[in-house]
DNA sequence: TAGATTGTTAATCGATTAACAATC
DNA sequence: TAGATTGTTAATCGATTAACAATC
């Protein structure tokens, strides 16, 4: 009954499983043995096998993973069978990018709304979702059951508008802006802080030119 | 002479200390123990200290750290200093939304080029950079010294792009296609996969749900 | 000087890899 | 059955935290 937490490091590797998976299933690939999966990943064989294990046993000795058996698996462990209104706040580029994005519905989440503070934006619909102004916001959570919350606002306003989404029952943030939210802990949060990824970027690239530069 | 490897995770945290750093800086604050930005940031201040002093000794005993010396030092670290130029390759709204972003320019990125196959973006400029089209895209690179480029195209395009741009001189790629490159690894990658983050969201939100399903 | 706080070593913790018995 | 490959335990490796002497 005593469920053991399953540590980020396995959780930040489960989509990929599942994105090779997918691409395997694609092929026509019925099984695949750990030992293959992980040339094809650049990870050990021994990661893979303890990594499902945390979830179950979901290989046969002999044979490996069925493919599709396993791939349906990590999708429910992953909860992509379960349904989650969504709304995006803030229309720019960003925001209209990822309520363009295919993969919302396909991963369980539906796009209920977009919002916006800018007025010009105010007859514009993004498949089929029309965009509203911010004053509706609030209401619109309560009334329209919204679960997760997408972030796409400049840093000043986003810890304002998140607390406001949580206190109008949102449960989850996808979080664009760049800024740490704070709130309560029973709130998920995933931040997807696009500068912070662009100075790692910046940090490889030095680094390599340090390496290299006695041998110029 | 012998430079001892920095662990990812470490260069993981970098850009956050950066962050708040500006912040503090922003705010006026002159300088700063590891004690008080550890509650800010929520990390051990054993850790601030462990990480910085991969780069240096940045602090003084019974002072702290100097806000603005830390935060132009980590600034020099990260690279941020450097010069690049960068080409976005994929018109769509992602990359619209990365070429209208602001930190590129002070992170060190200049824009050179945005390129998409759809030839009604022809005649669109982004922040004063035309789109162009892809027949152009090796020509330009070696012509005009990209050292960087960021791919905003379906994954089905992604892989063929990439080995095109290191072909012709690109160093590194900032990767939002959801597939792994497989590039020479002297070629740096960072990848953005949107929707693993999504499945992280998604999976943390069942694990709430399980855990308290009982307490309902 | 006394108090504060770093830089750094040592201890702990957790994650990864290796190994192999179990078993298909 | 023999060969293959898992599930899992044990060994190793690396990262985090604790502790404290050095020193501003």
């Amino acid at each position: 009954m005593e469920e053991r937490e399953i540590s980020q490091a396995v959780i930040r590797r489960l989509p990929r499983y599942y994105r090779y998976l997918g691409e395997l299933l694609e092929n026509g690939v019925e099984r695949i043995s750990s030992n293959d999966l992980s040339k094809r990943m650049k990870v050990t064989a021994s990661q893979i096998r303890q990594d499902l294990n945390n979830f179950g046993g979901f290989g046969q000795q002999g044979y490996g993973y069925n493919v599709k058996y396993l791939y349906t698996e990590i999708g429910k462990i992953l909860g992509l069978e379960q349904h989650h209104n969504i709304i995006i706040i803030g229309a720019g580029n960003l925001g209209q990018a990822l309520a363009n994005y295919a993969d919302f519905e396909k991963r369980g989440f539906i796009l209920k709304g977009i919002f916006d503070v800018n007025p010009t934006l105010a007859d514009v619909s993004i498949r089929g979702v029309p965009v509203r102004m911010m004053d509706e916001l609030e209401q619109f959570v309560r009334e329209n059951d919204i679960e997760i919350g997408v972030l796409t606002i400049p840093k000043t306003k986003a810890v304002e508008v998140a607390n406001n989404l949580v206190n109008n029952g949102v449960r989850a943030i996808w979080n664009f802006a760049h800024i740490d939210l704070n709130l309560p802990e029973n709130v998920i949060v995933e931040n997807v802080h696009l500068s912070e990824s662009l100075m790692r970027l910046s940090y490889n690239i030095s680094r390599y030119h340090e390496e290299h530069k006695e041998s110029k």
